[in-house]
RNA sequence: GGCGGCAUCGCCAAGUGGUAAGGCAGAGGACUGCAAAUCCUUCAUCCUCGGUUCGAAUCCGAGUGCCGCCUCCA
């Protein structure tokens, strides 16, 4: 099965065929560290980490690279406000980004390159594109000449003139035109500089991204991903920069995100409607969140509410119930060695919902259909588990390792092998002392064991096979 | 002004020419001492109006509503 992508550069899917067999290189934009993210912060680094999950999952080696941005403008207004450097700043929020990220069970990338460590390959890039003619220097700022590449406005589908008439900002009347932006800016009173052939300063926003994704991945390499609200102008620019320096494509496959919204409004720190990441995972766990982010397709705008996150945790939990009463099954340790006509039945059916999982990924990352072939096995599953017979211990294990590996290292939501329930020696003997009454047929007190449990968030089921318990 | 997106059941959300996936919530039933979990049944004709077609949620045109980018922004 052939895997396709969107492409915001050519605005179709595309086969994706890497430019080197059987490797992907893979950059994305990562976070400004001023601040906690948000969750439309969140959306792109789960969406992003889902597809590299998955092109691994299809056996290709992944390079992934997600920049910090640790030197901008908010990053200078943000360290003066708190009267701190802008190093204490960043280093700071470096780590609270991690934290978040943690608890969503976004893993690292493969590296994290920051700005201000690679001021040597920003000014090389300037230098280099200043000596070709693509960049002009005006007391201590250095501009991109956009009248001098050609095709620029090909990925935003924007032309020169219309965005030169556009211009709502105040211009920098030094500019030969109002659409030159900046590649490297002279230092300001106050703020951190580095030494350059301009004299002293710092870079510009776009100009860290080619140097890095460049840097680490070559100056041609497979896909870089962003929220669609950097398609321009950031990675206009970004592709101006790298292919006027090196002549080459500078990437194949372009994704953006859809918007997270909240009330029907771009969540944006600037408007102020925001909701943290580390206030939401107070109250849910990374997996819901998770979902909550993967019910809609990535390109699509996405309304983020509470009962959302509420309807995501209801239908996780259908989820989990399966692969609980399958654990539970295990547990109990009775098999039969045989096979029969359900365990054949139920494999079958294991093939087909895998499959069906892998098309829906495949094309372009269709999480909500991917998703509901995991409700579709469930179903199945627990009409198998109903079935009373004694169970295959084989089959019980490829039922958990078919979440393990689609739901829990594709998708990210789920935990199969990882809810170790410590079995605290005074819930046993709770649990016993009902099984006693209920022996007697003393409904009332078994039925106060029970309450008493759940109080402390024990909930307790019987089945023919026994007592089944779990937290919450 | 230029460029782009969205409108499908109470809520969320797939489907891009062949007669509406899935989840949450709801209703009825089965199982249970009662529950829980689970199963079964049930639950929409796709913003409006025109057009193309044997056939359209899906294509075209005109509307209506909402949102975004063009400026820092995931």
């Amino acid at each position: 099965m052939v895997l396709k992508i969107y492409n915001t550069l050519t605005r179709r899917k595309e086969e994706f065929i890497p430019l080197k067999e059987g490797e992907v290189g893979m950059y994305v934009c990562g976070p400004t560290v001023y601040n906690y993210i948000h969750i439309g912060n969140a959306r792109p680094f789960i969406t992003f980490e889902v597809v590299r999950r998955f092109l691994k999952f299809k056996g290709y080696k992944v390079k992934y690279i997600q920049n910090l941005t640790d030197i901008d403008d908010k990053m200078i207004n943000k360290a003066k406000e708190l009267k701190i450097t802008v190093l204490e700043l960043a280093e700071k929020f470096i780590q609270e980004y991690f934290i978040d990220a943690d608890s969503l069970n976004i893993e690292k990338a493969d590296i994290h390159p920051r700005a201000t460590e690679h001021i040597k390959e920003i000014i090389e890039l300037i230098k280099g594109l200043e000596e070709k003619g693509y960049a002009y220097e005006i007391d201590g700022d250095v501009f991109f000449d956009v009248s001098k590449f050609k095709g620029y406005g090909k990925l935003s589908g924007q032309n020169i003139e219309e965005l030169k008439e556009g211009a709502r900002v105040e211009v920098d009347e030094r500019k030969k035109e109002s659409i030159d932006f900046a590649l490297w800016k002279r230092m300001k009173e106050g703020e951190p500089s580095w030494e350059s052939p301009w004299g002293k300063g710092r870079p510009g926003w776009h100009i860290e991204c080619s140097a890095m994704s460049m840097k680490y991945l070559g100056k041609s390499f497979d896909i870089h991903t962003g929220g669609s609200d950097l398609i321009f102008p950031h990675h206009e620019n970004e592709i101006a920069q790298s292919e006027a320096y090196t002549n080459q494509q500078f990437v194949r496959y372009w994704m953006h995100n859809g918007y997270l919204c909240l009330n029907n409004q771009k969540m944006s720190k600037s408007l102020g409607n925001i909701m943290k990441v580390r206030d939401i995972s107070q109250k849910y766990k990374g997996e819901i969140i998770r979902y909550f982010i993967l019910s809609a397709h990535y390109r699509s705008p996405l309304n983020f509410n509470e009962e959302q996150l509420q309807q995501a945790e209801s239908s996780l939990q259908r989820l989990n119930n399966t692969i609980f009463n399958v654990k539970h099954l295990l547990k109990q340790g009775k098999f039969r060695k045989s096979k029969d006509k359900n365990d054949k039945v139920i494999l079958e059916k294991r093939k087909e919902n895998e499959q069906k999982f892998i098309e829906a990924m495949d094309d372009d990352f269709n999480t909500p259909v991917a998703l509901s072939w995991l409700f579709s096995f469930a179903r199945e599953v627990n009409i198998y588990l109903n079935f009373p017979s004694t169970k295959n211990k084989e089959v019980l294990e490829k039922i958990l390792k078919f979440y393990q590996e689609l739901a829990g290292e594709i998708l990210g939501i789920m935990k199969v092998f990882d809810q170790e329930e410590s079995f605290e020696q005074e819930i046993k003997k709770l649990i016993e002392g009902r099984e006693e009454a209920r022996k007697k047929r003393n409904w009332v007190e078994s039925d106060q064991i029970r309450d008493k449990l759940k109080e402390k968030g024990i909930l307790l089921e019987d089945t023919p096979e026994g007592v089944r318990w779990k937290k919450r």
